[in-house]
DNA sequence: GTCTATATACCGATAGAC
DNA sequence: GTCTATCGGTATATAGAC
């Protein structure tokens, strides 16, 4: 805010931040040890405190920080696109590009559903909510033309956001079950996002009338 | 194993292992607290180290105890069912049933998901490939005998188990998300298993040839 | 087998010098 | 703003009496 705060100050605060969304996506809050996010941010502990905040803070700023990043281009996905197809496949594509330009994203929030979002700040609900409702549009738009077939919307949303996340975040451990099962298991962002665009669009799908035929 | 292990001793590692899950799949390993085991389990912490060992053989005791009680069902789930599509829609359902017995795998899962596996032992990984196996299986012969498009086995597997994992664990957080955006949020485990049953078989689903049309 | 008491180490947070 | 030193609390793990 003020013209006081060097570029030094924003420069270590966001070196803090990216450090502890790193430390706090491998080994969770309870994991995350102060003075490890101190180190690797290459700052001195005390100004850690002196710049954020205490651990709970740090992790809500670590939160609403990489989520405010991202979801931007979520709901910019859904408008560089006219049909409700093209669009949902946008947004996959776009999920998928947030989860590589901010790779800590994903890990939290799993951790998040494992805890029942003990730890999930209002603020980043509201967030989420947002997202939703832009899938819902897409949905409700697609169903009303006829290309969509009507679902809950909100469990088709988190299925489709779940099994995106699940997908990007399980790719250690599918290399690991792909070695046991002697299947491949070098699949780019694009192949993920692709095929979870492919499995819901035609599980979206309304039923083809059939010109004859006994259903 | 021997008969002097007394049924007391017994009963008291079950409840130690049912603590245990219980905080694990609630804070995770690095949020667990010994303590706080060892007083949900009703014993005391001395005694805790003595049956099972320290932290690390108790996650790893807890894991592998709690995922054998249920993938026996999955398996089965599979038999009970002749065509590809009902196998899959049995699968489910068995998912579902899991998550409902075992509360605490799939926080627990969705946390190994999260940090890439680093806590997940080879002896956990072996029992997933089983499973993946019985789903390849189902899925292969689903596209052999026509019902199924072709798709890549683990991409498929993987987002059928995440996307039902997700759903699940997501509940106290799809409660307040309907909340904010209005939206009904009380569905069963069956409704969970159904919703995702019906994405899936009708993504996997192959092209109805149409008698005529440009595409 | 059971429990108390404690060793040992670590971690979050801050006081205070510069 | 920066860093050292440290306080106070708590964690895992075990020794040892019974």
């Amino acid at each position: 805010m003020s013209p006081k705060k060097s570029i030094d100050e924003a420069d270590a605060r966001a070196r803090i931040l990216a450090a502890a969304a790193e430390v706090f996506a491998s080994v969770g809050f309870g994991g995350a040890r102060i003075d490890d996010i101190a180190e690797r941010a290459g700052i001195n502990k005390a100004m850690l405190y002196y710049h954020v905040g205490d651990k709970e803070r740090l992790y809500a700023t670590v939160l609403i920080n990489t989520v405010e990043r991202g979801l931007a281009s979520l709901t910019e996905a859904t408008q560089k696109a006219k049909t409700p197809s093209d669009k949902l496949r946008c947004i996959l594509e776009a999920f998928g590009e947030l989860g590589a330009s901010n790779p800590h994203l994903i890990p939290i929030m799993l951790r998040e559903v494992a805890s029942g979002g003990a730890t999930l700040p209002d603020e980043m609900l509201i967030r989420m909510a947002g997202v939703f409702r832009t899938v819902q549009e897409v949905l409700l738009q697609g169903v009303k033309e006829g290309v969509f077939r009507p679902t809950d919307p909100l469990l088709t949303h988190v299925s489709l956001v779940g099994c995106m996340m699940f997908l990007v975040a399980s790719r250690p451990i599918r290399a690991r079950l792909g070695k046991i099962a002697g299947v491949e298991t070098q699949h780019s962002l694009r192949d993920l996002a692709e095929h979870t665009a492919n499995l819901f669009l035609k599980g979206l799908e309304v039923e083809q009338p059939k010109k004859r035929g006994k259903k």
